[in-house]
Order: C-alpha cells, then structure tokens, then sequence
DNA sequence: CTGTTTACATATAGAATAATTAAAAAAAAT
DNA sequence: ATTTTTTTTAATTATTCTATATGTAAACAG
C-alpha cells in the first residue's frame, strides 16, 4: 500500500481510545495517519515533516490546546496547515476562542465521523488553494522567493535592504490591487513611530531603480498608493 | 458612517425573522448586511455585486440551498465567496451533503450568534489570501473591481483619475438610484470646500467620454442628479 | 413657438500629487 | 569611535488633475 497520494493528518488527543477510533475511520476514509499524546511529540514531528492538517484536542497533558493552536498559527512554517479542534469543552465561550486564536474549524465531542471527515475534506480543498509554494512570480522578470528572503530579475539576483524587500513583498502578496502609503508604512515600521509619507515615495523610487526592467511593474494609483501588476501592461496611444 | 470598510454579507433566508435577528447581530458586529428571501433576487443581485460571503439557508420558496450552492461553486465569478449554510437540517447526512458540494461551513439552528460571528471570521480570514476581490457589474459591459481601483468596460481596462473613479463608484454603489450633484461633491472632495454644482458635470462628460460603450449607464435625471444603471435601456420614440 | 432653464462640451490656470535629488539622521558594521 | 550603509526628511522639479469660466445644445413650460 503506498502512502503517495494519502494525505497526511496528525491527531493531537491524550485519550487513546479516540486517537484509536479517529485513526480507524480516516484511515478508512484514506488518509495517512500520526497519532500524538502530547504537545511536545507534536512539535518534535513537525520539525522533520509538515502534515496537510491536524486534529487538535485542547486538554493535553503537557500543553493547552489553544496555546498550541496559537504558536502553530503564529510560525511561518506552519500557519498554513489547517487545524480542526475536536474537543467535549462544548461551550460558546471556548469555541469562539478556538476560531479566533486561528482554529479553522471547531469540532465537539461526540461526533460524527462522516461529519468530520466532510469538514477535514473541506480544509483540504481550500489549502489546495491557498499558496503552497513560497516563491511568487510577475510577468516572467520578477521572482520573489520568500523562503530564502531572495529576488531575482531576468533570473539575476539583485540586493535590495530590508524595507525595500518588506514593500516588494507586500506589493507581492495583494498582486494588482493597490496598498496606501499608509499601509506601507504601516507594514515596514514598528508602530508608534510617525513617518513620512513622501518616505515611501522614496523607497519606491530606490526600489525601482534596482529592478530594472521590472521597474515598471510597480504603479503608482495617484491619491492612493502603489500596486504591483502581474503582467506589463502596453501603452496604446 | 461610511460602509468603505464594512464587509457586505448577503442573507438568504425565506423566515423574515430570522433575517431580522441576523442582521441586527451582524450589523452590530460591524457587517454591512443585505437579506434576501429567495434564490431569485439572490441570483440578480449577484449580478451586479459581488459580497464577501454568503449566508444561506435550504428551505427557500424557489430554489433549494444545496442547488444554489452548487451552482455558486460552479460559477467563476462566485466560487470564491465563502458559503455558510445556516439551516434547521441538522442530520448528518444533509451537513454531509452541504460541505461536499462547496459550502464552507454548516451550521445548525438554533444557532449562537456568538459562534456564528466566529465563524464568518474564519472564512473573512482565509478568503484575505484568496483572491476574492470585491466586484461590480453592470450590464456585462462595466465592471468595477474596488481593491485594484480598476474600472473594465467590455473587459478592457479603462484609466480613470481618481475623482472620476469616485464619482463612478459612488454611483455604482447606489445603482439604480438617484445621486444629486450635492452628494456627489461631499463624496469626491475632504469636506468644507466649496465646490460648484457644475464642475460634476464636467466630471460626468469626461467619465463618459473613457466609458465609451458604457457611457449610456449614465442617467441624468434633470434637476436631480445622476444614476448609474444596470441594464441597457432601449429608448421608445 | 419662444424664452427659460438645465445639461453637455471645451479650454485653461493653478492646485495637487508624484518623481527626483540631495542631504541629514539613524542604524549597522568595522 | 569611525566608517559605511540604510532610512528618513526636506527641497526641487515634473506631471497630472481639478475646478471654473465660457459657450453651445437640449429639454421644458407657457
């Protein structure tokens, strides 16, 4: 049996009789599973291999569930994997928590195993969706490869400081649409700091400079901010 | 006072007083909401405008909510709206059957509102890095698309200043219905300066003059103002 | 049909915004 | 502590947009 097109789910639940019935059903259902009784064999994994979703219970031996949920929420390698809750804390309050600590879904005990696997289903379908790789592209000059923190243009690498890098990214993550000044500022500075707006400006400028011929990739909306297009647009006159 | 950053959610619900409760608790939470009581009128307002998620009941007078969620998720202009069907059908079997057609979520009455805020968090929260992008159509000529601050007329962009693409959405936000000049200006200038009445009408005639095809979607209404319609109108002699 | 009102069109001064340059201030590296 | 780099501000220039004036056409009322 291979485990190629199995997705991978790692439970996270202290009570082995429901790690025991969970497994049984996803495997059933075709998934490929990892059980965990605690947090810290939960992080030790995660180091070497990256699951398509947990399943999460909130009281665990050594961590709580929602301060799990949060750090794996809040690490750039990990943000993305989708986390279902299934807990018997059943009350409004802890669900609210769940969701808004970063849960993406909120499962009470007992449950319906086809009702769970219908909702890890569409966990699944939405992360196809979401960004997998970390390297974003435009109009086949420019390369961001937010891993390695590295730009290229024309396949040629080219440095750009800190602040730079930080509005390109930006740029690149919200593609076309257009971020005000105050956004990027905002985005580039710790708050509580005023700065300039004609700042901004200016590190637009510089930034043009260094890409070259993707300069022209990054418009300016007059009255509002910039926008990074995806593809070069021709003038027609 | 402004519903710029209020995010618009539809309610498709045929029980009055549940939309009633709905609203109330979603405009409390900052929503910008409108409720609808068949697939019908849901289908026609999608046409024009496109919101940041769904609310949908199953039992509606004319069409079932599984089959308009279908046809949603079928739909390239709506799949990425975040569905959340909200019904009485509490069985596994339909809850099944909901999220595997492509709602997002599924949630049963009675319902705490509480939770249910929560939950349209979570889908506002992964749809940010989808690439749902607040849309408006007009007679499949104009499209009006509000975070790239870009305006298409038979799916060619069209370059507007900034005022004028104010005055456009503006317009496009109230289609259908009357804006007087006055409003216009208290919308495209920082208050408390005077501008003349007739300067809108410059502004109109160069909006369309760039509208080209679509210039007729704007209506003076004599002594009034301007409308921005939704449908091309035949004229009667 | 005629006079009056209102909308539409054109041209233009100057107001507002962006790009560029240079230089001061802050942070980082040596 | 000094040098180098980066960030921010300030000042200048270039560009685009806005608002008004003015003139023409269309709609309306009597």
């Amino acid at each position: 049996m291979k485990n190629e097109n199995k997705k991978l789910i790692y439970i996270v639940d202290d009570e082995p009789d429901i790690c025991e019935l969970l497994s049984l059903n996803l495997k059933k259902a075709n998934f490929n599973i990892k059980t965990f009784y605690d947090g810290n064999t939960l992080f030790e994994n995660l180091h070497n291999e990256i699951p398509e979703l947990i399943i999460l219970d909130i009281m665990l031996p050594d961590y709580d569930g929602f301060e799990i949920c949060k750090q794996l929420k809040n690490n750039s390698k990990t943000y993305n994997i989708p986390i279902i809750m299934l807990t018997a804390r059943d009350t409004v309050e802890d669900k609210v928590l769940g969701l808004e600590i970063g849960a993406d879904d909120y499962i009470t005990k007992p449950f319906s195993p086809k009702e769970l696997i219908a909702r890890i289903n569409v966990q699944l379908r939405q992360s196809f969706n979401k960004s997998i790789t970390k390297k974003l592209y435009f109009a086949d000059i420019l390369e961001l490869d937010l891993d390695k923190y590295e730009v290229k243009v024309n396949n040629k690498k080219i440095d750009l400081t800190l602040t730079e890098y930080k509005i390109l990214k930006l740029l690149a993550e919200r593609a076309n649409k257009v971020c005000s000044r105050e956004r990027i500022i905002d985005y580039i500075s710790s708050h509580e700091k005023y700065i300039y707006d004609r700042t901004v400006d200016v590190h637009i400028k510089n930034l043009r400079n260094k890409l070259g011929t993707a300069a022209a990739l990054i418009k300016n909306i007059r009255g509002i901010g910039y926008k990074l297009i995806t593809e070069l647009e021709y003038e027609n006159s």
